[in-house]
DNA sequence: ATTTCTGTTATATCAATCATATAACAGAGA
DNA sequence: TCTCTGTTATATGATTGATATAACAGAAAT
């Protein structure tokens, strides 16, 4: 698994960790079962401190991606409450509407742009 | 214009004020033309400092959705830059999706929880 | 003209967060 | 025993969030 960070971004370097991760585990170059590198390793890899890293799998797994095991290090494991989850990520969807509608960007082109998403991960 | 801050949220005011005014905007509250509080008077109401309302107003006004006049204040006046506005939403579903994705909430999943939120703004 | 309302700018302070650094610890495996 | 895990503890520095006090320029009302 690839991890890059962008240290001109004004995204946090954990919260970027967080969110490749999460991109990976959807594309499937991630499986659940499977671990992810060591806190050691992925911070000499992307060139940032052992915490940072450290943080980032706190996250990860505070958000149910990965459970933490001590010899085994961090491994993708997904706790799927859908009526947790489904709150939220409508409290989530509001305001990206919200954000649409004063952009004068509607349902449809909503729904389209969502299809286009899918759609462009089949291209790989 | 009623805007209210959470203050146990962990969600920064200027960040708070900022959404709210979004929201206010997309339900028709608050349409083109009509002018925001003034910083100090919304401070006051609010129960916050001056500079964080005028944070978020800097904000609002970065992002294309108010303009600021010395003598009027805040006014709502909307950048309808389309192709920006699809830039930036898309980025942001990429990893709505994702995150659904690993929570096995699928693509139709998706598309009835908009319609959802759509259709829950029309029971006012 | 003076007062009063705008946003704006300049400082300063304090707390929290982000990131780094060094160090040590416990547990599991080779 | 050595080496690999995550974990914990401390410390430091930079940045951000929020507050506070103060002053300024421009416009509007009286």
């Amino acid at each position: 698994m690839l991890i890059e960070i962008d240290f001109n971004s004004d995204e946090a370097f954990y919260m970027q960790i967080r969110n490749q991760v999460i991109l990976n585990i959807a594309y499937g170059y991630l499986a659940p079962g499977e671990t992810l590198p060591s806190v050691r390793q992925l911070a000499e890899d992307a060139g940032i401190n052992m915490h940072t890293v450290n943080k980032a799998y706190s996250v990860l797994k505070q958000e149910g991606y990965v459970k933490i095991d001590r010899r085994r290090g961090a491994m993708i494991d997904i706790d799927y409450d859908r009526m947790k989850v489904l709150m939220e990520l409508k409290s989530e969807l509001r305001l990206v509407i919200a954000k649409s509608q004063c952009k004068k960007i509607n349902r449809e082109d909503l729904h389209a742009l969502i299809d286009e998403i899918y759609d462009e991960k089949m291209e790989e």
